[in-house]
DNA sequence: ACCGTAAATGAACAATGTCAACCGAAACCC
DNA sequence: GGGTTTCGGTTGACATTGTTCATTTACGGT
Protein backbone atom coordinates (compact mmCIF):
# COMPACT_ATOMS: atom_id res chain seq x y z
CA UNK A 1 0.00 0.00 0.00
CA UNK A 2 2.33 2.72 -1.25
CA UNK A 3 -0.14 5.69 -1.10
CA UNK A 4 1.17 8.67 -2.52
CA UNK A 5 -1.44 10.66 -1.67
CA UNK A 6 -1.52 10.51 1.54
CA UNK A 7 -3.80 13.29 3.01
CA UNK A 8 -1.56 16.77 4.26
CA UNK A 9 -0.81 17.64 8.42
CA UNK A 10 -4.13 18.00 10.43
CA UNK A 11 -6.72 16.91 7.83
CA UNK A 12 -6.06 13.06 8.36
CA UNK A 13 -9.77 12.87 9.30
CA UNK A 14 -10.66 13.12 5.40
CA UNK A 15 -9.71 9.13 5.62
CA UNK A 16 -12.10 8.96 8.31
CA UNK A 17 -14.66 10.51 5.93
CA UNK A 18 -13.32 8.03 2.56
CA UNK A 19 -13.47 5.01 5.27
CA UNK A 20 -16.83 5.76 6.02
CA UNK A 21 -18.14 6.49 2.32
CA UNK A 22 -16.59 2.82 1.22
CA UNK A 23 -17.82 0.98 3.97
CA UNK A 24 -21.37 2.70 3.00
CA UNK A 25 -21.44 1.86 -0.55
CA UNK A 26 -20.31 -1.19 0.23
CA UNK A 27 -23.01 -1.94 2.63
CA UNK A 28 -25.56 -0.72 -0.86
CA UNK A 29 -24.23 -3.11 -2.84
CA UNK A 30 -23.38 -6.07 -1.26
CA UNK A 31 -25.79 -6.29 1.16
CA UNK A 32 -24.52 -9.20 3.37
CA UNK A 33 -22.82 -7.22 6.46
CA UNK A 34 -20.22 -9.94 6.76
CA UNK A 35 -18.95 -9.04 3.48
CA UNK A 36 -18.07 -5.46 4.60
CA UNK A 37 -14.85 -6.33 5.74
CA UNK A 38 -12.49 -4.10 7.57
CA UNK A 39 -9.76 -5.08 4.92
CA UNK A 40 -12.42 -4.75 1.50
CA UNK A 41 -12.82 -0.83 2.68
CA UNK A 42 -9.89 0.09 3.47
CA UNK A 43 -8.88 -1.77 -0.09
CA UNK A 44 -11.69 0.12 -1.57
CA UNK A 45 -10.16 3.22 -0.21
CA UNK A 46 -6.73 2.96 -0.94
CA UNK A 47 -5.42 2.42 2.17
CA UNK A 48 -3.80 -0.23 3.79
CA UNK A 49 -6.01 -2.65 6.51
CA UNK A 50 -4.82 -1.01 9.76
CA UNK A 51 -5.00 2.36 8.60
CA UNK A 52 -8.91 1.44 9.71
CA UNK A 53 -8.19 1.70 13.44
CA UNK A 54 -5.81 5.34 13.40
CA UNK A 55 -9.72 6.33 13.04
CA UNK A 56 -11.94 3.81 14.29
CA UNK A 57 -11.28 2.31 17.65
CA UNK A 58 -12.94 -1.02 15.74
CA UNK A 59 -14.99 -2.39 13.10
CA UNK A 60 -17.80 -2.19 15.55
CA UNK A 61 -17.19 1.39 15.65
CA UNK A 62 -16.85 1.83 11.69
CA UNK A 63 -20.35 0.09 11.40
CA UNK A 64 -21.97 2.49 14.35
CA UNK A 65 -20.88 5.16 12.59
CA UNK A 66 -22.28 3.85 9.22
CA UNK A 67 -25.06 3.27 11.07
CA UNK A 68 -25.69 7.09 11.71
CA UNK A 69 -25.16 7.81 8.61
CA UNK A 70 -27.90 5.73 7.52
CA UNK A 71 -30.49 7.18 10.11
CA UNK A 72 -29.88 10.56 8.14
CA UNK A 73 -30.86 9.25 5.02
CA UNK A 74 -33.53 7.31 6.48
CA UNK A 75 -34.77 10.57 7.91
CA UNK A 76 -34.35 12.62 4.97
CA UNK A 77 -36.19 10.37 2.64
CA UNK A 78 -38.97 10.61 5.36
CA UNK A 79 -39.14 14.30 5.18
CA UNK A 80 -38.52 14.60 1.54
CA UNK A 81 -41.84 12.30 1.18
CA UNK A 82 -44.08 14.55 3.55
CA UNK A 83 -42.73 17.87 1.97
CA UNK A 84 -45.20 19.59 0.19
CA UNK A 85 -48.25 17.75 1.71
CA UNK A 86 -50.75 19.67 3.75
CA UNK A 87 -53.20 17.04 5.12
CA UNK A 88 -50.99 14.99 7.99
CA UNK A 89 -53.24 11.51 7.33
CA UNK A 90 -51.20 11.85 3.47
CA UNK A 91 -47.82 13.40 5.22
CA UNK A 92 -48.28 10.06 7.29
CA UNK A 93 -49.02 7.41 4.12
CA UNK A 94 -46.19 9.55 2.33
CA UNK A 95 -43.89 8.73 5.10
CA UNK A 96 -44.77 5.51 5.63
CA UNK A 97 -44.00 4.49 1.85
CA UNK A 98 -40.86 6.25 2.18
CA UNK A 99 -40.22 3.93 5.28
CA UNK A 100 -40.82 1.20 3.91
CA UNK A 101 -39.47 1.85 0.09
CA UNK A 102 -35.98 2.95 2.02
CA UNK A 103 -35.85 -0.30 3.47
CA UNK A 104 -36.84 -2.17 0.24
CA UNK A 105 -34.08 -0.47 -1.81
CA UNK A 106 -31.42 0.00 0.93
CA UNK A 107 -31.64 -3.54 3.00
CA UNK A 108 -27.99 -3.15 4.10
CA UNK A 109 -28.83 0.61 4.95
CA UNK A 110 -31.55 -0.65 6.85
CA UNK A 111 -29.92 -3.59 8.11
CA UNK A 112 -27.31 -1.80 10.07
CA UNK A 113 -29.54 0.40 11.36
CA UNK A 114 -31.08 -2.00 14.00
CA UNK A 115 -28.29 -4.33 14.64
CA UNK A 116 -27.67 -5.36 18.12
CA UNK A 117 -24.83 -3.81 19.29
CA UNK A 118 -22.45 -6.01 21.31
CA UNK A 119 -21.18 -2.88 23.58
CA UNK A 120 -23.85 0.08 23.43
CA UNK A 121 -21.83 3.29 24.33
CA UNK A 122 -23.53 4.88 27.16
CA UNK A 123 -24.47 8.17 24.92
CA UNK A 124 -25.47 6.61 22.36
CA UNK A 125 -25.73 8.88 19.28
CA UNK A 126 -27.26 6.86 17.47
CA UNK A 127 -30.49 5.97 19.60
CA UNK A 128 -30.26 9.86 19.57
CA UNK A 129 -30.34 9.92 16.15
CA UNK A 130 -32.84 7.49 15.46
CA UNK A 131 -34.61 9.34 18.48
CA UNK A 132 -35.06 12.15 15.85
CA UNK A 133 -36.51 10.63 13.30
CA UNK A 134 -39.06 9.53 15.50
CA UNK A 135 -39.81 12.36 16.81
CA UNK A 136 -40.55 13.90 13.72
CA UNK A 137 -43.39 11.01 13.03
CA UNK A 138 -44.76 11.90 16.38
CA UNK A 139 -45.45 15.40 15.49
CA UNK A 140 -47.33 14.67 12.11
CA UNK A 141 -48.73 12.07 14.60
CA UNK A 142 -49.39 15.09 16.89
CA UNK A 143 -51.33 16.99 14.02
CA UNK A 144 -53.96 14.42 12.98
CA UNK A 145 -56.10 15.37 15.69
CA UNK A 146 -55.07 12.38 18.05
CA UNK A 147 -55.05 13.17 21.66
CA UNK A 148 -51.97 14.77 22.74
CA UNK A 149 -51.23 12.40 25.21
CA UNK A 150 -51.59 9.53 22.95
CA UNK A 151 -49.12 10.94 20.16
CA UNK A 152 -46.42 9.23 21.24
CA UNK A 153 -47.82 5.76 22.16
CA UNK A 154 -49.29 6.24 18.71
CA UNK A 155 -46.26 6.73 16.87
CA UNK A 156 -44.64 3.96 18.69
CA UNK A 157 -47.38 1.89 16.94
CA UNK A 158 -46.69 3.21 13.80
CA UNK A 159 -43.12 2.53 13.58
CA UNK A 160 -43.08 -0.36 15.15
CA UNK A 161 -45.50 -1.59 12.15
CA UNK A 162 -43.71 -0.54 9.86
CA UNK A 163 -40.29 -1.50 11.17
CA UNK A 164 -41.96 -4.94 11.49
CA UNK A 165 -42.88 -5.27 7.98
CA UNK A 166 -39.72 -4.09 6.36
CA UNK A 167 -37.76 -6.31 8.94
CA UNK A 168 -39.66 -9.62 7.93
CA UNK A 169 -40.44 -8.88 4.48
CA UNK A 170 -36.63 -8.95 3.96
CA UNK A 171 -35.72 -12.17 6.48
CA UNK A 172 -39.10 -14.20 5.10
CA UNK A 173 -39.76 -13.27 1.09
CA UNK A 174 -41.75 -15.81 0.86
CA UNK A 175 -44.79 -14.42 3.42
CA UNK A 176 -47.63 -13.47 1.48
CA UNK A 177 -47.80 -9.75 3.13
CA UNK A 178 -50.29 -7.57 1.94
CA UNK A 179 -48.52 -5.14 -0.96
CA UNK A 180 -46.69 -1.99 0.59
CA UNK A 181 -50.51 0.45 -0.54
CA UNK A 182 -52.50 -1.30 1.12
CA UNK A 183 -50.24 -2.20 4.25
CA UNK A 184 -49.36 1.21 4.71
CA UNK A 185 -52.94 2.17 4.60
CA UNK A 186 -54.24 -0.90 6.85
CA UNK A 187 -51.63 0.47 9.97
CA UNK A 188 -52.26 3.97 9.40
CA UNK A 189 -56.12 3.79 9.49
CA UNK A 190 -56.09 1.43 12.26
CA UNK A 191 -52.73 3.12 14.31
CA UNK A 192 -54.52 6.68 13.73
CA UNK A 193 -57.58 6.27 12.04
CA UNK B 1 -10.91 -35.33 19.08
CA UNK B 2 -10.28 -38.81 19.66
CA UNK B 3 -14.15 -39.45 20.33
CA UNK B 4 -14.71 -42.82 22.27
CA UNK B 5 -18.24 -42.33 21.84
CA UNK B 6 -18.55 -43.12 18.32
CA UNK B 7 -22.12 -43.35 17.37
CA UNK B 8 -23.29 -46.90 15.92
CA UNK B 9 -23.86 -47.77 12.29
CA UNK B 10 -26.98 -46.49 10.77
CA UNK B 11 -27.38 -43.38 13.58
CA UNK B 12 -24.97 -40.76 12.65
CA UNK B 13 -27.96 -38.59 12.49
CA UNK B 14 -27.82 -38.49 16.28
CA UNK B 15 -24.57 -36.69 15.75
CA UNK B 16 -26.88 -33.99 13.85
CA UNK B 17 -28.99 -33.37 16.94
CA UNK B 18 -26.64 -32.92 19.19
CA UNK B 19 -24.95 -30.31 17.11
CA UNK B 20 -28.37 -28.65 16.98
CA UNK B 21 -28.65 -28.70 20.71
CA UNK B 22 -25.15 -27.37 21.30
CA UNK B 23 -25.44 -24.70 18.73
CA UNK B 24 -29.29 -23.70 20.08
CA UNK B 25 -27.68 -23.58 23.92
CA UNK B 26 -24.72 -21.59 22.69
CA UNK B 27 -27.09 -19.03 21.19
CA UNK B 28 -28.98 -19.00 24.77
CA UNK B 29 -25.95 -18.37 26.45
CA UNK B 30 -23.95 -16.29 24.19
CA UNK B 31 -26.06 -14.18 22.08
CA UNK B 32 -23.49 -13.38 20.05
CA UNK B 33 -24.40 -15.38 16.69
CA UNK B 34 -20.86 -14.87 15.79
CA UNK B 35 -19.46 -16.47 18.97
CA UNK B 36 -21.46 -19.59 17.31
CA UNK B 37 -18.93 -20.80 15.63
CA UNK B 38 -18.69 -24.36 13.65
CA UNK B 39 -15.68 -24.59 16.02
CA UNK B 40 -17.28 -24.26 19.22
CA UNK B 41 -20.52 -26.04 18.53
CA UNK B 42 -18.57 -28.77 17.25
CA UNK B 43 -15.95 -29.05 20.10
CA UNK B 44 -18.95 -28.36 22.53
CA UNK B 45 -20.21 -31.52 20.78
CA UNK B 46 -16.84 -33.65 21.64
CA UNK B 47 -15.99 -33.92 17.98
CA UNK B 48 -13.76 -32.53 15.08
CA UNK B 49 -14.76 -29.05 13.41
CA UNK B 50 -15.17 -31.02 10.10
CA UNK B 51 -17.86 -33.56 11.71
CA UNK B 52 -20.02 -30.96 10.80
CA UNK B 53 -20.04 -31.00 7.31
CA UNK B 54 -21.47 -34.37 7.56
CA UNK B 55 -24.70 -33.16 8.50
CA UNK B 56 -25.20 -29.86 7.49
CA UNK B 57 -23.83 -28.20 4.38
CA UNK B 58 -21.94 -25.45 5.84
CA UNK B 59 -23.02 -23.17 8.90
CA UNK B 60 -25.76 -21.28 7.06
CA UNK B 61 -27.60 -24.66 7.13
CA UNK B 62 -26.85 -25.10 10.94
CA UNK B 63 -28.32 -21.87 11.41
CA UNK B 64 -31.33 -22.36 9.61
CA UNK B 65 -31.99 -25.81 11.50
CA UNK B 66 -31.41 -23.73 14.49
CA UNK B 67 -33.95 -21.56 13.51
CA UNK B 68 -36.57 -24.12 12.77
CA UNK B 69 -36.41 -25.58 16.42
CA UNK B 70 -36.60 -21.58 17.57
CA UNK B 71 -39.91 -21.35 15.96
CA UNK B 72 -40.75 -24.29 17.50
CA UNK B 73 -40.23 -23.01 20.94
CA UNK B 74 -41.61 -19.75 20.30
CA UNK B 75 -44.77 -21.25 19.03
CA UNK B 76 -44.95 -23.61 21.69
CA UNK B 77 -44.70 -20.55 23.90
CA UNK B 78 -47.34 -18.63 22.76
CA UNK B 79 -49.68 -21.26 22.48
CA UNK B 80 -48.83 -22.41 26.09
CA UNK B 81 -49.95 -18.58 27.16
CA UNK B 82 -53.25 -19.47 25.29
CA UNK B 83 -53.90 -22.23 26.67
CA UNK B 84 -57.19 -22.41 29.45
CA UNK B 85 -57.87 -18.73 28.76
CA UNK B 86 -61.61 -18.78 26.42
CA UNK B 87 -61.78 -14.94 25.71
CA UNK B 88 -60.26 -14.59 22.15
CA UNK B 89 -58.92 -10.90 23.39
CA UNK B 90 -57.65 -12.19 26.12
CA UNK B 91 -55.70 -15.25 24.72
CA UNK B 92 -54.26 -12.51 22.46
CA UNK B 93 -53.38 -10.12 25.44
CA UNK B 94 -51.75 -13.60 26.87
CA UNK B 95 -49.87 -14.41 23.40
CA UNK B 96 -48.76 -11.12 22.93
CA UNK B 97 -46.89 -11.16 26.06
CA UNK B 98 -45.26 -14.85 25.72
CA UNK B 99 -44.33 -13.09 22.40
CA UNK B 100 -42.28 -10.40 23.55
CA UNK B 101 -41.28 -12.10 26.73
CA UNK B 102 -39.75 -15.06 24.49
CA UNK B 103 -38.02 -12.36 22.59
CA UNK B 104 -36.37 -10.44 25.94
CA UNK B 105 -35.33 -13.96 27.38
CA UNK B 106 -34.06 -15.76 24.36
CA UNK B 107 -32.92 -12.93 22.12
CA UNK B 108 -30.60 -15.05 20.71
CA UNK B 109 -33.19 -17.48 19.70
CA UNK B 110 -35.44 -14.81 18.51
CA UNK B 111 -33.01 -13.23 16.63
CA UNK B 112 -32.04 -16.11 13.83
CA UNK B 113 -35.65 -16.10 13.42
CA UNK B 114 -35.91 -13.14 11.39
CA UNK B 115 -32.23 -13.31 10.20
CA UNK B 116 -31.57 -12.67 6.54
CA UNK B 117 -31.05 -15.67 4.34
CA UNK B 118 -28.12 -15.38 1.53
CA UNK B 119 -29.65 -18.01 -0.29
CA UNK B 120 -33.15 -18.59 0.82
CA UNK B 121 -34.25 -22.41 0.04
CA UNK B 122 -36.96 -22.76 -2.62
CA UNK B 123 -39.14 -24.89 -0.18
CA UNK B 124 -38.40 -22.58 3.21
CA UNK B 125 -39.18 -25.26 6.14
CA UNK B 126 -38.58 -21.92 8.22
CA UNK B 127 -41.11 -19.89 6.86
CA UNK B 128 -43.77 -22.77 6.47
CA UNK B 129 -42.96 -22.88 10.17
CA UNK B 130 -43.27 -19.37 10.52
CA UNK B 131 -46.47 -19.71 8.70
CA UNK B 132 -47.48 -22.48 10.99
CA UNK B 133 -47.11 -20.31 13.97
CA UNK B 134 -48.46 -16.74 12.30
CA UNK B 135 -52.06 -19.09 11.34
CA UNK B 136 -52.56 -20.23 14.92
CA UNK B 137 -52.55 -16.39 15.97
CA UNK B 138 -54.87 -15.61 13.14
CA UNK B 139 -56.84 -18.27 14.47
CA UNK B 140 -57.48 -16.35 17.53
CA UNK B 141 -58.09 -13.14 15.94
CA UNK B 142 -61.07 -14.50 13.67
CA UNK B 143 -62.77 -15.52 16.97
CA UNK B 144 -62.37 -12.17 18.02
CA UNK B 145 -65.35 -11.11 15.91
CA UNK B 146 -63.81 -9.52 13.43
CA UNK B 147 -64.90 -9.21 9.75
CA UNK B 148 -63.31 -12.81 8.37
CA UNK B 149 -61.84 -10.75 5.31
CA UNK B 150 -60.33 -8.54 7.84
CA UNK B 151 -58.60 -11.33 10.23
CA UNK B 152 -56.03 -12.13 7.98
CA UNK B 153 -54.71 -8.47 7.62
CA UNK B 154 -54.97 -7.65 11.50
CA UNK B 155 -53.13 -10.90 12.22
CA UNK B 156 -50.16 -9.06 10.28
CA UNK B 157 -50.43 -6.23 12.06
CA UNK B 158 -50.71 -7.51 15.32
CA UNK B 159 -47.52 -10.01 14.80
CA UNK B 160 -45.33 -6.85 12.83
CA UNK B 161 -46.49 -4.73 15.83
CA UNK B 162 -44.83 -7.44 18.39
CA UNK B 163 -41.91 -7.80 16.22
CA UNK B 164 -41.62 -4.48 15.48
CA UNK B 165 -41.11 -3.71 19.79
CA UNK B 166 -39.01 -7.16 19.99
CA UNK B 167 -36.71 -6.87 17.16
CA UNK B 168 -35.87 -2.60 17.96
CA UNK B 169 -36.16 -2.86 22.05
CA UNK B 170 -33.47 -5.13 21.26
CA UNK B 171 -31.06 -3.63 19.50
CA UNK B 172 -32.08 0.10 20.68
CA UNK B 173 -32.18 -0.88 24.71
CA UNK B 174 -32.45 3.14 24.97
CA UNK B 175 -35.72 3.96 23.32
CA UNK B 176 -38.45 4.88 26.07
CA UNK B 177 -41.56 2.29 25.08
CA UNK B 178 -44.16 1.99 26.93
CA UNK B 179 -43.51 -1.12 28.86
CA UNK B 180 -44.71 -4.75 27.66
CA UNK B 181 -47.99 -4.61 29.43
CA UNK B 182 -49.27 -0.83 27.96
CA UNK B 183 -47.43 -1.87 24.73
CA UNK B 184 -49.81 -5.35 24.17
CA UNK B 185 -52.76 -3.91 25.20
CA UNK B 186 -52.39 -0.61 23.39
CA UNK B 187 -51.59 -3.09 19.87
CA UNK B 188 -54.63 -5.10 20.36
CA UNK B 189 -56.78 -2.07 21.71
CA UNK B 190 -55.81 -0.36 17.93
CA UNK B 191 -56.09 -3.64 15.82
CA UNK B 192 -58.84 -5.77 16.79
CA UNK B 193 -60.25 -2.93 19.46
C1' DA C 1 -11.14 -63.47 11.14
C1' DC C 2 -12.20 -60.38 7.50
C1' DC C 3 -13.56 -56.62 4.98
C1' DG C 4 -16.90 -53.02 3.17
C1' DT C 5 -18.35 -48.95 4.54
C1' DA C 6 -20.42 -45.60 7.77
C1' DA C 7 -18.51 -42.24 10.96
C1' DA C 8 -15.27 -39.25 12.03
C1' DT C 9 -10.46 -37.10 12.07
C1' DG C 10 -6.28 -34.16 10.56
C1' DA C 11 -3.78 -31.23 8.00
C1' DA C 12 -4.11 -27.46 5.19
C1' DC C 13 -5.93 -22.98 2.83
C1' DA C 14 -7.56 -18.53 2.30
C1' DA C 15 -9.68 -14.80 4.71
C1' DT C 16 -10.73 -12.18 8.76
C1' DG C 17 -10.06 -8.65 12.97
C1' DT C 18 -6.55 -6.70 15.46
C1' DC C 19 -1.96 -5.60 17.81
C1' DA C 20 2.88 -3.93 18.10
C1' DA C 21 6.53 -2.08 15.88
C1' DC C 22 8.17 0.60 12.26
C1' DC C 23 8.69 4.25 8.47
C1' DG C 24 8.47 8.64 5.68
C1' DA C 25 7.60 12.93 5.03
C1' DA C 26 5.62 17.38 6.31
C1' DA C 27 5.85 21.10 9.65
C1' DC C 28 8.09 23.54 13.15
C1' DC C 29 12.27 25.56 15.59
C1' DC C 30 16.62 27.79 15.66
C1' DG D 1 19.03 25.52 5.76
C1' DG D 2 19.62 21.53 9.11
C1' DG D 3 17.63 18.88 12.91
C1' DT D 4 13.71 17.12 15.46
C1' DT D 5 9.13 16.08 16.31
C1' DT D 6 5.02 14.01 15.19
C1' DC D 7 1.21 13.12 12.07
C1' DG D 8 -0.46 9.74 8.65
C1' DG D 9 0.28 5.62 7.38
C1' DT D 10 2.46 0.67 6.42
C1' DT D 11 4.54 -4.07 7.56
C1' DG D 12 4.38 -8.12 9.56
C1' DA D 13 2.51 -11.13 12.56
C1' DC D 14 -1.05 -13.81 15.38
C1' DA D 15 -5.07 -16.18 16.60
C1' DT D 16 -9.46 -17.58 14.74
C1' DT D 17 -12.72 -18.51 11.37
C1' DG D 18 -15.34 -21.53 7.43
C1' DT D 19 -14.41 -25.09 4.41
C1' DT D 20 -12.05 -28.88 1.39
C1' DC D 21 -9.71 -33.13 0.68
C1' DA D 22 -7.44 -37.02 1.90
C1' DT D 23 -7.12 -40.29 5.56
C1' DT D 24 -8.18 -43.15 9.48
C1' DT D 25 -11.02 -45.66 12.71
C1' DA D 26 -14.18 -49.16 14.12
C1' DC D 27 -19.02 -51.36 13.62
C1' DG D 28 -21.36 -55.29 11.95
C1' DG D 29 -22.65 -58.64 8.61
C1' DT D 30 -20.39 -62.57 6.52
Amino acid sequence: MNNVNRNPRGEGDRLRAQLLEAATAMLAESEDPESVSVRAVTRRAGVSPTALYLHFQNREELFRAVSEECFARLGAAMAGAAEGIDDPREQLNAIGHAYLRFAREHPGHYAVLFQRHLEPKPEDDETKLGMEVFESLVNVVRRCGVPDEDAFDYGVLLWMGLHGRAAVASAMPGFPFPDEDRYVKLLEERVVG
